[in-house]
DNA sequence: ATCTTAAAAGGACATTTGTCCCACAAAGAA
DNA sequence: TTCTTTGTGGGACAAATGTCCTTTTAAGAT
């Protein structure tokens, strides 16, 4: 559920190591902010160097739908720099959060110029479009409980890490729902800390 | 919801018809026939020339979710291809469809020397991440009736097109749920009939 | 024509999930 | 400290959705 991205962060840090693209910046979210907001224009790509975000749609209902939690080595903004459209969703730190932006010319360029780059970006997109049609189709059809065993399974510290609002918007479900689940499972999760607890 | 991607079919009809590329060759699937099957092996990318298939995931519980309606343009095999994993999902076809295969070893090719295929197929695989987030997210935050009257504005003919065991499957509800909520809509939905309707 | 099967329609009931509350605890601001 | 805000926890009830089952209709097979 925290996606990651090994490769492909260190591809870019090599890139930016070798001083070959200059162009590469780096830049620090605090807890809160947010690194692209929907509905605005994109600019560059972005990738996660260190920390972790919540990527969320808001809908026309004012309801919060978690796509996917984002960590080290994690990319977005791609899509809107090859649609040309506007950002669809928001990506805000949930704990201080390093990430390096790379302008879209540069990104263009990397796409034609760099065989290595282009394939990174095809695997890593190939790898979103198969995860989260796996994600979906299972939370359409599994009961809240499952989905959450599901869920601890993967990422046993869960509640350390990620509040239970967003825990419950990237179920679809609410709060009052996933607090009614809890006691039938034989884990007992802690409570959530913060970003103190990374 | 029934996607096409007439761009990219115009290309590859170009590619083929130049003769430069006798790899790729046509195939017509009957109504129900699989062209690919989950948790198969894959060794071409497909590409729609005529007719609808389904792209559906069978789940553990032995319900299948359907991820998409595919249409003229419509590719599928690239995301096992870029990946080097066997299929999730199935693409069934739900009227008389020809389509295009690609083998693996043209693909990367066409990937690696070809950029304006390049430059098509990031283009199409964006597009597909933007709309199954913007379609997951819909779904998980609206009722049964908002769902089905966005769809039915989509495609105001859905129900001459599309079984309703499968539109059900479409949204992750069951058949009851669904025939609970048609009367309330002002439509008046006709029955489905089958591939003859096209 | 008759039989068989698959899709459709919907009643009755159970279960799941959401809504609306209120209360409590922790963290930060004044 | 005291006040305020935010997250948490859960009771009571309402609404949405699923399960199970029966009937009807339409289409295709023999």
């Amino acid at each position: 559920m925290i996606r990651v991205n090994c490769t492909f962060l260190d591809y870019i840090v090599k890139l930016k190591a070798s001083g070959s693209n200059d162009s590469i910046t780096e830049y620090e979210a605090v807890v809160g902010e947010k690194i692209i907001s929907q509905k605005t224009n994109v600019q560059s790509i972005y990738l996660i160097k260190n920390g972790l975000a919540k990527c969320y749609l808001t809908e026309d209902t004012g309801n919060d739908f978690i796509q996917e939690f984002f960590g080290a080595g994690e990319v977005f903004g791609e899509i809107e720099l090859i649609t040309n459209e506007i950002s669809f969703c928001t990506i805000e730190a949930l704990a201080p959060t390093t990430y390096f932006k790379i302008p879209k010319k540069t990104f263009n360029q990397l796409l034609k110029e760099d065989a290595v780059f282009n394939t990174l970006l095809l695997q890593l997109m190939a790898s979103k479009i198969k995860y989260t049609a796996l994600r979906h189709s299972y939370n359409q059809s599994h009961a809240i409980e499952k989905k959450l065993r599901k869920l601890l399974n993967e990422l046993p510290n869960l509640f350390q890490k990620i509040s239970k609002n967003d825990i419950a918007n990237y179920l679809g479900i609410t709060v009052r729902s996933l607090n009614r689940v809890l006691p039938t499972l034989d884990t007992t999760p802690t409570l959530h800390q913060g970003s103190s607890s990374q």
